[in-house]
This record gives structure tokens, C-alpha cells and sequence, in this order.
DNA sequence: TATGAATGAGTATTCATTCAT
DNA sequence: TATGAATGAATACTCATTCAT
């Protein structure tokens, strides 16, 4: 089945030293700049301990292998996303949940865009990101918080929809954000879109509370 | 930017004579095959050769490298598609609008899922899959389908959609439907989900026909 | 147990062609003189390749790994040391037991001698040398070769003697016939040795054969 | 000729603190260890540090290189050998001739036995093995004890033995008794050779006093 | 035209050794 | 003195591609 290999994507040693830790991080931010400059295919070991001015024999001290590299550098980009989601959620805390859900949502779509480079590689050339346990927990723990920030709106009670809806609502939504950040159709007006979306959204949940079958 | 390399994706020689086209076809099966079982990472020349009981002295008479046989596999995997959707409409002629509906997408969910380990590595390992003319016009092309079988029904009005909305509609559907396909969700219903999806669909566009603006 | 690894020393591909016969061949022969002038240590694919005067791209068509030359230097040698003694045997077909046991031993030194520097390097440095099914089914052959030598003779009885007892005087006598072909000791008469150990041998196998215990 | 590297065997510095020579011991415990698991080619540097639990760093404060740690190992290993050899005769000091004899040859396969794995890989995977000085002296001092013990008997009369007849007797019984150490004949009685190897030691000297010529 | 032997640049990875702290 | 991070030359091996037969 597509030729699922088993990667070791852990760190060979931890860094404890401040000087290790600088090593690392250079590896990763050289990994990302490659990545995003040359695909996946353009990333070799080499290249990297070359762009992070670093030799080549201090890339293996730290990581097993160039796949370890990329999943660092996935599992970095989630952490910042989520951050960044996390710091635009607070900055939202007292909407009241129709202006909460748009700005979920547009949030969502920022922080996609300044990251598309890097995620257009991740999630179309590396065949293992979904082996990256800190990309493979990022839907839920958007979810989760999205609910956080939902459960401090009067109207949260979207606790209704079943199972099915609730990831029917999420994967659609998630999925027209990722496109248009990372695909965005030329020629059309990207916030009138994002708008008609955050509409049938709220449209959508408030339906699902009134006791929806439309 | 994302190391957009620029590979020549066309065949070398058209192949005339039948043993040429056999040998070429074996080829493109050969790939796909190998493909789907080890990924494109295990896409060799010449284990395609080998697969494909020819000569990788052959394999190079018709193809100028291993992308324009991976091109060869999306184009005739994009073709075999269309063609089912086709056939699969044209038994649904005679619907109203909202069974037709609910049958062009049922159809292109099940055609995705009969194809869905190929299409799971030419979409998310192959980096130069969008430069593939039969892949770019995939999606206007299904959209082509689902407006000539809508064009034969009464309830065809959504002419009058904004690019933006005729996008987002077609975006999260396909989105959708692909996801399911490509990576259900475990343990959920999806024909329930597929019937959600549907009714959405069909509710959003007849809002749009009567003046949207929830 | 001292690490045993389980190499691979089989042909990757058994060369059918003359050109690849050649090429075949010229690695092996490569790789002895590399043996013989540096050690194993300074055994090294691409230095075998370049000596070959062959590409390491047609090595590796060829062996699987560097173990697999070494391996096949270590059949060669074996099958050329055999066939000497075989031919040496013959040569010495009419003698009676004593002169045939003194030839037989002779000729052993001999040709060990001829090899002395592949078969020390082999020996004392190549840690699966005994994997090699042909090396390790040498002691037994060349005891068949001289059965067959001593059946021919009349005095051919040392069928009496015991399992252990033929163990003994084959390991003894092949380990100092080896010692003194790959390690001679400097100020020595050589002939000497070689005669005594020659009588020492006839000596026991006439006890042995009279019906021993000292 | 079979690479002859010479290499620097020798202390770098000799440890003279208590500390530093518990570290010298336990980086040569962790060589010896490494060796007999892993084999000569699993000796790397940094395992032998790390198992000592030594920094890499202090490694090379003593040792100029990997070599002279492997030298080290067996340098103590002959040491320990021959004390070994050493007390066992002193415990057979009053024994006549050939009681002696046999007990020579017993323990000196004993103590192999007890070696074994160390001695195997030390003797077939390590190049310069013979460059170390204790090795290389060690048969001459195995050869020292036995006339020490002989000595001391009344029937101490092979000094008649030519240097010949000396060099293939010890070469003879020395080898068969390694052999039978390092890789025992599978299934065959191992003290009936031993029995029967002693016997015909005992008697060849016998001969040799007397005034040989069988 | 078809074959498959041959090529060799390129890549991942190891490991002895150094040296700043 | 001890540490261990860093080095980088060296090595095994792959695979797209060519070309003589």
C-alpha cells in the first residue's frame, strides 16, 4: 500500500547544550528554506549541513536521518500555526459567536497564507507527514480549539450535531481555507469568498441547533 | 519557489504501430502499478522496465524521462475518470435536479474511491502533478460535466452565481468528497455524511437561486 | 557472538554475456590484487571499480556488496587451489602409500605457497571468510581428494581409524602446512619440516593402522 | 605485501593516577567487550567511550588511536594467558615427565577455551594482531614455560631436538590445540582428541631422545 | 528497432579525530 | 584535566540515462 516506509522521525539525541540547540535550530530553519526553495526532491543532507554552516557530521549527531529533518521542521510549523491560532483566538475572547466563528475562520486562513510555502511542500511532496505525530494531531487540537473559544459564546450548542456532520463541517471548512491559501483561484475576490464561507458556516451551525433536515 | 522544476512531460515518440502502443501501455501500467504499491520514491526506470517485461533501452525510446511516464499515469488516470463520470451521468439523464445532484456526487465519490490509492500518491507525492495538462483541467472539466447535465434540468438557475460562489461550492465539495475517499475517517458513516452533503449542496444552490443572503 | 552479521555474498545477477563475463572478472580480479596489496581494510568499492578499469555503477550490477568480491575472490581461490591439487594427484596417481602421502603433502605446501598472500589476507582478516560455502567446504574436499588418492594404494586402511583420530591428523597436518606456507619461520630448513612432519604423518596412520594405543 | 600499515600501538601517555588507570582498564574492558560482540568491525571510537563510560575526549588522552586500544586488549590478554599458563604449572610442579606433558596441554587449551571469543576475533579479523609485541612474543613464551616445567623432570632431554623438530612440534600441538579452542569439531569427543594429541606429543619426544628415525 | 551492459554524478551516512570550553 | 560538540574526509551504494551491439 503506496509503499508505506517506516522513517525513524525522532531526534538521535536531544540538545542540551545552548551551542547544540543553536546546531538544531539551524538544521531545521536551513531544512524549511530548502524545502520551500527546492521542493522535497532538492532537500539532501548535504545541502542542508551547507546552508545551516554546519558540517555534515554535526546534522547526523542530532538527527537519524533526512526525514527526521523534515518532520522537525513539520512539527515546528504546527506548533507555530497552533500558536499563532491560539494568541488570534484570545485576541477574539469576548465576540459574541457569529463575529467569533469569522474570525476563527479567517485567522485560520492568515496564518495558512503566511505559511503556504512551507505547507504546499509538506502536504504535497513528503510522502510521511501524516507519520508526524504533531501534523497528524493538528485537525483535532484545531478543533479543540475552536471549542474552547465556542464554548465562551452564548450560542454554543452545536454539541447537537452528530459525529458525521461535525467532521463533514470541519473537513469542508478546513479544506476551502488550505485551498484557497495554498491555491488561491486567480481572478477571484479571495475575501468575498472567505465571507460567503463564514456564512454558510454560522447559516450551517444555526441550522443544526434549530433542529436542522433543512 | 517550491523548486518548480520544469520537466518535459510529453511523450518522445507518439507510438503508431500496435506493438509500440502495447509496449507504451504496458509501461504506463507497469508505473502505476509501482506507484501505488511503493510509492514514488520506489519509481525507478528500471524497475518500470523490469515490471513492464521491456527493455529500459525501450522505455526511453518513448519517454523522456521517469516524469513523463508518472505524467502519462496521471493523464490516463484523469481520462479513465472523466470517463466514467461521463458514462455515469449519461445513465442519469432523465433525473430531476436533486437527484441528479445527489448522483454526480455519489458518482465521483465512488469513482475516487476505486482509484483512491494512485490518486493518494499522484496527489500527495508528486510534486509536478499540477503541471500535468490532464490534471489542471480536471476540475473545469468535471465542473463542463455537471453543467451539461444540469443544463437538461428545469431547476438550472445557477447561472447567476458569482465566480466566488460557483467556486467555493465546486472548492468544498471536491474537497470534501476527495478527503472521504482518500482518507476516511475511521469509525464514521460515510454514506450519512455523503447525504449531508448533498442536501447542503442542493440547499445552497437553491438559495442562491431564490437571493441568497441567508 | 562476535557480531556475526549475515551478508548477502552471492552474484546480484549472473553474467551471460561475454562483455559481462569480462567485466565480472576483472572485478574479481581486482579485488584480489587490492586484498593482497592493502588488506582487507583498504578494500573499497570504488577503488576495486577503478582498478578494474570498470565502473562502480557495473560493480554494483554485478555484487551486491563489497562482501560478495571478497567472497567470490575466496571461491576462485579455492576452486584454483583444488583443481591444482587435483592435478597434482593425478600426476602422482602410480606411487605406493608412502611416496603418494609425501606428494600429497608437498603438493599442499606448495600451492598454499603460491597463495600465500591472498590466503593470509583472507584467513587472518576477513571476518565471514567461513561463510563462504566454498571455503568452508574445502577441508572436507581436499580429505576427499586424498581418500580417493589412498584408495588407490594398498596400504589403504586407515578406514580403522577413528572420527577423532582423523580429525586430529588432518587438522594437525593441514594447520602446519598452512603455518609454514603463510608464516614460514625465518632461518628454518623448510625441507626439513616438511619431511619430518611427512614421517611423523606415515608414522601414525601405520600405528593406526596396526591397531595404536601407543 | 597484504598492506602493511604501520600503526601506533603504544600508550600516548601511561596512566599513573589511580583514576587514570581505571580509566585506561575500563576503556580496554569495553574494547574487549565490544570486540567479542560486535567484532573488529564494530569497534568504533565512540561505543568504546561510551560503554567505558569515558568521554571520547579522555579516550584519546591515553590512547593515540583505535589501534593501540585493540593492541591493549591484546596485550593483557596474552598477559593474562600466560599467567594463567604460569600458575597451572606451578600447581603441576612435582608431576613426572608425562603427567606434565598432559597437563600443559590441558591447561593450555583450557585457558584458549576460556578466551575464546576474544582470541578468535583477535587472531582472525585483526590485521596487525602480529605486530604487537606481546603477540608475537607469546609463543616463544608459551615455548619458555613448558622447558621451565621440563626442566625440572628427569626426562628433560629434547634440548637433542633439532631447531626443526622443535618448530613443528610446538607448531603442531599449538595449532591443534587453537583449532580445537576456536572452532570445535561438532560432535566429535573433544577430550579423546586431546587424549590422543598428548599421546602422540609424548611419544614423537620419546623418539626423539632415543635417537628417532620411526 | 530493441536490448541491456555500462556509466558516473550524486546521495546518504559513518567514524576517527580535534579542540573550545 | 575532562568533556562532548563539531568536523569532514572517506565510503557504500543508487539510479537516471546513454550507446554499442
Amino acid at each position: 500500500m503506496s509503499g508505506k516506509q517506516v522513517y525513524d522521525l525522532n531526534y538521535k539525541k536531544v540538545p542540551k547544550q545552548a551551542r547544540a540547540k543553536a546546531t538544531v535550530n539551524a538544521i531545521i530553519q536551513a531544512s524549511a528554506q530548502i524545502l520551500v526553495e527546492e521542493g522535497y526532491a532538492g532537500l539532501t543532507t548535504n545541502r542542508v549541513a551547507e546552508r545551516a554552516g554546519v558540517s555534515i557530521g554535526s546534522v547526523y549527531e542530532y538527527f537519524p536521518g533526512k526525514e527526521a529533518m523534515v518532520a522537525a521542521v513539520a512539527t515546528q510549523l504546527v506548533e507555530v500555526m497552533l500558536a499563532e491560532m491560539q494568541s488570534a483566538l484570545l485576541r477574539a475572547e469576548r465576540l459574541a459567536f457569529e463575529p467569533a466563528m469569522r474570525h476563527w475562520i479567517e485567522s485560520l486562513y492568515k496564518i495558512s497564507c503566511a505559511q503556504h510555502q512551507l505547507l504546499k511542500v509538506l502536504l504535497f511532496q513528503v510522502p510521511f507527514v501524516h507519520q508526524v505525530p504533531a501534523v497528524a494531531g493538528m485537525r483535532a487540537e484545531l478543533f479543540r480549539l475552536a471549542l474552547v473559544g465556542a464554548s465562551k459564546t452564548r450560542e454554543y450548542h452545536f454539541i447537537h450535531l452528530s459525529r458525521e456532520s461535525l467532521y463533514l463541517i470541519t473537513s469542508m471548512t478546513g479544506a476551502a481555507l488550505l485551498q484557497l491559501a495554498l491555491m488561491p483561484p486567480p481572478g477571484l475576490d479571495i475575501d468575498a469568498i472567505i465571507d460567503e464561507l463564514t456564512q454558510k458556516m454560522i447559516q450551517w451551525l444555526y441550522q443544526a441547533r434549530d433542529g436542522d433536515k433543512h
